[in-house]
RNA sequence: GCUGACGUAGCUCAGUUGGUAGAGCACAUCCUUGGUAAGGAUGAGGUCACCGGUUCAAUCCCGGUCGUCAGCUCCA
C-alpha cells in the first residue's frame, strides 16, 4: 500500500494511505473539521472536498470562515437556487450565476416577472432541496457533446457560452445536483445539505452578458450561511444600513431635499445641511491654504470654443447640459473645471520658476446622468467638486504626487476615516492622449510615490482614463463599506489641446505636467457618505446645532436665554427650546434630532448659576459651571473629536 | 436609457373589488408650568404625481409623461 505525506498550513505533516479523499483525511483529523470543511486547497488550488489524493501534497481545509470557502459555498448556493427555480418554472433558461463578494446571484430567463413574494417561495423550495442533501457531481464532456447536451435542453445562453470556449480547451465540466445540471468549472460543496440558511435579497433586470443591446434577464441576488447567527448578523447589518440611509436621515434631520417638479438630481441644501457644508468647506479652504494651494473661482458657463478645444463636445456632448444661445453664441454649462483653470494659466507666459502651481476650487459642475442612475446625494446631476489642478515640471511630479497623497490622508483623518485603500490604474487600450514616454513617466511617478511612502496598493491594469494614469483612494465607513472618493489623475489631453507651455531653465518652451485631483470627490456625495458614516450624529465640529438649551418650565425662560447668550458668545451653535412642552418632550426632541448636547435649566441651576448637561445617547452628565462646559466643548471642537 | 415595482395630508402609512378619503406624528389655538425620550382638548390641512382615454361616474381600469425605489448599462 502506497503512503503519501500530507503537509498542513501550520507546517506539520502526516502520513496517509494513497487514494483517500480529502474529506476522509479531514475526518481522521477531527470530526468537527470534516463537518465544517466546505472545500480543500491542494497545493494552493481550491478543489472539492471529495478529491482523492494519490500523491504527497500540501493540504488546507477551507471552511466558510475562509474567503475562498465562502466563495465555494455561495457558488453552490447559486446552483441550488437555479435548481429551485427550475423546479418551480420548468421553462427557465439560465445565464450565469457566480459567487460575488457578498453572496451570489443567478441570471435566468423565465416568462413570469418575479416579485418579492416569489423570493420567499424560492427560498422555501431551496430549503426543501437542501434537506434532500444531493451531492454535487462533476462530469466532463467534449465541446461537441456539451453543445449537444445544452442544445437538447434548449438553453441558448449555455450554448452561446460553450460555443465561445476555445477548441483546444480541455474537457468541459458539468455539475449535477439532484435533477439540475449546469455548465460550471466548479469547485462545489460535497452536497447541498451544507447550505443551511439562505436569504434572497433582490430581484431585478440585468442584460445578458452586460450588453444593453441584448435581452434583459432576471437576476436574483442572495446570500447564505451555514449557521443562523451570521445570517441574523447580516440581516441586522442590512437593517442598520437602511436606518443610516442618507436619503432617510436627510429628511428626518432636515438636511437637504430634491424636488421632482424642479428637476431630478439637483440638491437643495436646507439650513442645517448648509451649516454642515459650511464647516466642511471652511476646513477644506483653510487646509488647502495651509498646504500650498491657491484658491480660484471660475464661471459656470463657457462658450463652445472652450469645449471644442477641451474635447468635451467630442467625447461627452451627450452628458453635457445642452447649449444656450447668448448673442448668437453657444454657451454650455460646465461639466468640469479644468478648462477654466487652464484659461487662468494662459493669461501670461509661465516660467519654470512659477511651478508648481497648485490651484484649487470648489467648482460646481453639471452633468447629464441617465435617469435610472440618480441616487440621493450619491449620484446627482449638479455637484460641487473639490477640484484642484497642479501644473508642474517633469522633475517635480514625484514630489507633487507624494504631497497630494500625504494631504489626502490628512484630510480623511480629520473627518474620522482612518482606513484608506489605494488603487493604481494604468494605461487603457482606449488611451488617445500622451505618448509612451509620458505614460511611463507618470505611471512610475504614481507608483514610486506610494512605494516610497510605504503604501500598499492594488493595480488595475488598463483601468486608467484615456488621458492619463491615476490613483484612486477608497475609504471605509463605520459599517465597513468601501467608497471610492479621492482621485489623482494625470492629464495629457488638456495640456496638449490647450497648448500649455512654460519657459524652462534652458529658455525653451516645455509642456507642463497637469495633475487633476479631487479629495472628497463631490461635496454632495461626500455629505451622503458622511451622513451614513455618522448615522446622522455628527461630531461637535460639524453638528449644525451643537447645543439645545431646554428650560424646565416657562418660569426659567429668562435664565435659559441668558445661558443661550453666553454659549453663543463663546461661538457655539445653540438653539433655545422655548416651546410650551414638558422637559421629557424637549429631551426626546433633541435626542431624535441627534444634537450632541442638551442643557437643562430649572430652579436648581438658576439658583447656583450652573447648567445640567445631557449628552446625546449617553444621558445626564450632572451639573457644571457654564465656563467649564464651554471649555470642554471647545476642546472637542478644536480636536475634531468623534464620540 | 433598460427591466420590474411604486407615487394617497409637511412626514410615516391605512383605504376604496369604480360612487371624489382616514390614522399617528408635525402644524395652529387654548388648558397645563411639569426635572432628563411623547401632558390634555379643539382645529386647520388632500384636484389621491401630471396629462389623456374608457365609463352615467375614475384616486381605483387603460395609455402616456414626470419622479422615486431595486438592479442592469454608464460615470470625463
Amino acid at each position: 500500500m502506497n503512503t503519501i505525506t500530507v503537509t498542513f498550513p501550520d507546517g506539520n505533516s502526516k502520513e496517509f494511505e494513497a487514494g483517500l479523499s480529502a474529506f476522509e483525511i479531514a475526518k481522521s483529523i477531527s470530526r468537527n473539521l470534516a463537518e465544517d470543511a466546505v472545500a480543500v486547497k491542494i497545493n494552493g488550488v481550491v478543489k472539492e472536498l471529495h478529491t482523492v489524493l494519490n500523491d504527497s501534497a500540501t493540504v488546507q481545509f477551507l471552511t466558510f470562515e475562509d474567503a475562498e470557502g465562502k466563495h465555494v459555498y455561495w457558488h453552490s448556493t447559486s446552483h441550488l437556487m437555479a435548481h429551485a427555480i427550475q423546479s418551480l418554472w420548468p421553462e427557465a433558461r439560465f445565464g450565469v450565476g457566480p459567487a460575488i463578494e457578498t453572496g451570489f446571484y443567478y441570471d435566468f430567463d423565465i416568462n413570469t416577472k418575479l416579485t418579492e413574494d416569489d423570493l420567499r417561495t424560492i427560498e422555501a423550495k431551496m430549503m426543501e432541496l437542501s434537506k434532500q442533501n444531493q451531492s454535487f457531481v462533476r462530469s466532463e464532456l467534449s465541446k461537441a457533446d456539451a453543445l449537444e447536451y445544452f442544445g437538447k435542453v434548449q438553453d441558448p445562453y449555455k450554448v452561446e457560452i460553450i460555443s465561445e470556449i476555445d477548441e483546444t480547451a480541455e474537457a468541459i465540466s458539468l455539475y449535477k445536483e439532484g435533477d439540475f445540471t449546469d455548465l460550471c468549472v466548479g469547485p462545489h460543496l460535497p452536497s447541498a445539505g451544507k447550505i443551511k440558511f439562505v436569504r434572497l435579497l433582490t430581484v431585478s433586470g440585468s442584460y445578458w452578458r452586460g450588453d444593453e443591446k441584448r435581452k434583459q434577464l432576471q437576476r436574483i441576488y442572495g446570500i447564505s450561511f451555514p449557521k443562523k447567527k451570521p445570517l441574523d448578523d447580516y440581516i441586522a447589518f442590512l437593517e442598520e444600513a437602511k436606518k443610516r440611509d442618507h436619503r432617510k436621515l436627510g429628511k428626518q434631520l432636515d438636511l437637504f431635499s430634491i424636488h421632482e417638479e424642479a428637476g431630478a438630481g439637483l440638491i437643495y441644501w436646507h439650513p442645517k445641511g448648509s451649516m454642515i457644508r459650511l464647516q466642511i468647506e471652511n476646513f477644506w479652504r483653510e487646509a488647502h491654504m495651509a498646504n500650498g494651494y491657491e484658491l480660484l473661482y471660475t464661471p459656470h458657463v463657457g462658450k463652445s470654443w472652450l469645449w471644442e478645444t477641451s474635447g468635451h463636445l467630442d467625447f461627452y456632448k451627450d452628458s453635457m447640459y445642452s447649449g444656450m444661445k447668448i448673442d448668437e453664441q453657444d454657451y454650455y454649462v460646465k461639466p468640469m473645471n479644468c478648462p477654466f483653470h487652464i484659461m487662468i494659466y494662459e493669461t501670461k507666459l509661465r516660467s519654470y520658476r512659477d511651478l508648481p502651481l497648485r490651484w484649487a476650487e470648489l467648482g460646481t459642475v453639471y452633468r447629464y446622468e441617465k435617469s435610472g442612475v440618480l441616487h440621493g446625494l450619491m449620484r446627482v446631476r449638479g455637484f460641487t467638486q473639490d477640484d484642484a489642478h497642479i501644473f508642474c515640471a517633469q522633475e517635480q511630479i514625484g514630489d507633487e504626487i507624494k504631497e497630494v497623497i500625504r494631504f489626502a490622508k490628512y484630510v480623511w483623518d480629520a473627518f474620522g476615516f482612518k482606513e484608506l485603500k489605494y488603487y493604481l490604474s494604468t494605461r487603457p487600450e482606449k488611451a488617445v492622449a500622451g505618448n509612451d514616454e509620458l505614460w511611463a513617466k507618470a505611471t512610475s511617478a504614481l507608483e514610486n510615490a506610494m512605494k516610497d511612502m510605504g503604501i500598499d496598493y492594488e493595480v488595475d491594469d488598463g483601468g486608467g482614463a484615456f488621458y492619463g494614469p491615476k490613483i484612486d483612494i477608497k475609504i471605509k465607513d463605520a459599517l465597513n463599506r468601501e467608497w471610492q472618493m479621492s482621485t489623482i489623475q494625470f492629464d495629457f489631453n488638456m495640456s496638449a489641446r490647450f497648448n500649455m507651455t512654460y519657459i524652462g531653465e534652458d529658455g525653451k518652451e516645455h509642456q507642463p505636467f497637469m495633475v487633476h485631483r479631487a479629495l472628497l470627490g463631490s461635496i454632495e456625495r461626500f455629505f451622503g457618505v458622511l451622513i451614513e458614516h455618522y448615522a446622522g450624529a455628527f461630531p461637535m465640529w460639524l453638528a449644525p446645532v451643537q447645543v439645545v438649551v431646554a428650560p424646565i418650565s416657562q418660569n426659567f425662560l429668562e435664565y435659559a436665554k441668558s445661558v443661550t447668550e453666553q454659549l453663543r458668545a463663546a461661538g457655539l451653535r445653540v438653539e433655545l427650546d422655548e416651546s410650551n412642552e414638558k422637559i421629557g418632550f424637549k429631551i426626546r426632541r433633541s435626542e431624535t434630532d441627534k444634537v450632541p448636547y442638551t442643557v437643562v435649566v430649572g430652579e436648581k441651576e438658576q439658583a447656583s448659576e450652573s447648567i445640567s448637561v445631557r449628552k446625546h445617547k449617553v444621558g445626564d452628565q450632572g451639573a457644571f459651571p457654564i465656563s467649564d462646559f464651554i471649555a470642554k466643548l471647545q476642546v472637542e471642537i478644536n480636536n475634531k473629536i468623534v464620540n
